[in-house]
DNA sequence: CGCCTTATGTGCGATAACGCACAGAGAGCG
DNA sequence: CGCTCTCTGTGCGTTATCGCACATAAGGCG
């Protein structure tokens, strides 16, 4: 918890036993992310995987007529790159940094090794490879019924439970980008949003001030992505010394006994 | 190639090393798949994967509202029950067949015994969820941005791949809650494409007439779709004796040499 | 401080899809 | 053969969102 950078800011990372984790941690760079950057374009090869620890990468497609969707985003509970493991080391979809901040990256041909010893690794990363399947059913789900204020309040809350802080740094044109309508239709929406209390914008900034209205509005997808993204990892531990200890380690597949707790996304 | 059944139907049983698939062969249990069976539901727990042959299972998401919408369907080129490999072993989606036929099963604890083996299988299946993904985006892109008219010509082309006739047994109503649309929204689309020629319909029946004709009208989501689970699945070989045989076999973990062939998915 | 770029507000008409209501027509079944 | 259920055709008015055009405002930079 020391304020500058730690891999333990990364769920994944945070998670890994210590014999995998000290595998890797020579190997993990820090890098800063910047807003807009591109992780990858489709058909692109991967050079590396990136664990954000403050950054938040989207995944999106891009169509032919350039009109985007995000199909799902990335932040400290995850991965950018699971291709590299799935196979095919490539997807049709893009990843650009969504909100600035920092990552670990790791050489492809590393991760891809340590996968491939068959350990805890290769278990957090498929399910959170899972996780990350309901979230972007979940996203197609959402595009065909629900209202773009709806679709707003998803967005926000899975984005303000990526960061530190109650302020994104966004403008309505990014959001729209994202959520593939128009500018126009998140500025109205978002105006609602700010009459009602509980947001307030100004330029480029989107500060939440009452989340339990956002709550209130938005659609069972949020509620969805975060109970399974919470199922999915309940039962990943942290590594002793990151969290606090609890008596507990029934899962834990390395020796040390009765110092992890569970990890809670929950909103 | 034989005329009733067999699992070699199922492209990625077909796929396997004869070693492995012999492991799985006696326990492979042809069961027929009658149109509108509940493969699974959310929350429910999975007793099998199910590998379709002339089957097709149709993943989607049901809304509180009642509302669905599909995410992916699943034919004789994948397998329903990614969840059991992947882990959590359940999803918020559902699995229901879409086209009534066979598909062969296989206990979810002889599939995770095999994918544990880090063998072909395991290759296979992350590469098959990989394709998977890939619709899953697409499908959540072409919701935001195409119109009715393109996305059935998406689904007519897809469910065409699967089938070995031209004939889909499917009733508007049906193919509407595929989509998540209206069923007067598929009586008009499809009114369109029989006036010109593409398709004929009657009560529950529509046989495609001219392909290039959908292909011609349908968006691009068609085809990043097939070109990725070709791409992906393209280095995949057929076992010996199931395919014609080419002189090539480098990628081929057992012995025996240059009896394989590629697959070939390609509309 | 003032300028100029960029973000946001607003007001249209156009359009695609919705929700509903009902008419007609096939196809299976008794 | 005729009935009845289900599927499909059609015609509304309604709605959300789009596409465009332009006004206003905010904030960074010289």
């Amino acid at each position: 918890m020391s304020s500058p950078h730690s891999p333990n800011q990364n769920h994944l990372l945070a998670a890994l036993p210590t014999a995998e984790f000290e595998r890797l941690a020579a190997h993990l760079e820090l890098v800063p992310m910047p807003l807009g950057e591109v992780l990858y374009e489709p058909g692109g090869q991967l050079q590396h995987a990136y664990f954000p620890t403050t950054a938040i990468v989207s995944l999106h497609y891009v169509m032919e007529s350039g009109a985007s969707a995000e199909t799902a985003g990335v932040g400290n509970e995850g991965v950018v790159g699971i291709s590299l493991f799935m196979g095919g080391n490539t997807t049709p979809s893009s990843a650009v940094v969504q909100t600035a901040g920092h990552a670990y990256r790791l050489e492809s041909r590393l991760l891809m090794q340590e996968f491939n010893r068959a350990g805890l690794l290769q278990r957090l990363l498929l399910r959170y490879t899972q996780a990350l399947i309901t979230q972007m059913t979940q996203t197609a789900a959402c595009n065909r019924h629900h209202s773009i204020e709806q679709q707003l309040c998803r967005w926000l809350l899975l984005t303000l439970d990526r960061l530190p802080s109650n302020e994104l740094v966004m403008t309505h044109e990014l959001v729209a980008s994202m959520l593939g309508v128009r500018r126009e239709g998140i500025s109205e929406a978002a105006g609602k949003l700010q009459q009602a209390g509980f947001i307030r914008y100004r330029r480029g900034h989107i500060t939440v001030l009452e989340r339990s209205g956002l709550e209130a509005r938005v659609c069972e997808c949020y509620a969805v992505v975060k109970k399974e993204l919470n199922r999915l990892l309940s039962d990943v531990r942290y590594r002793q010394g990151i969290a606090t200890v609890v008596p507990d380690s029934h899962l834990r597949p390395s020796g040390q006994p009765g110092e992890i707790i569970r990890q809670d996304f929950a909103h």
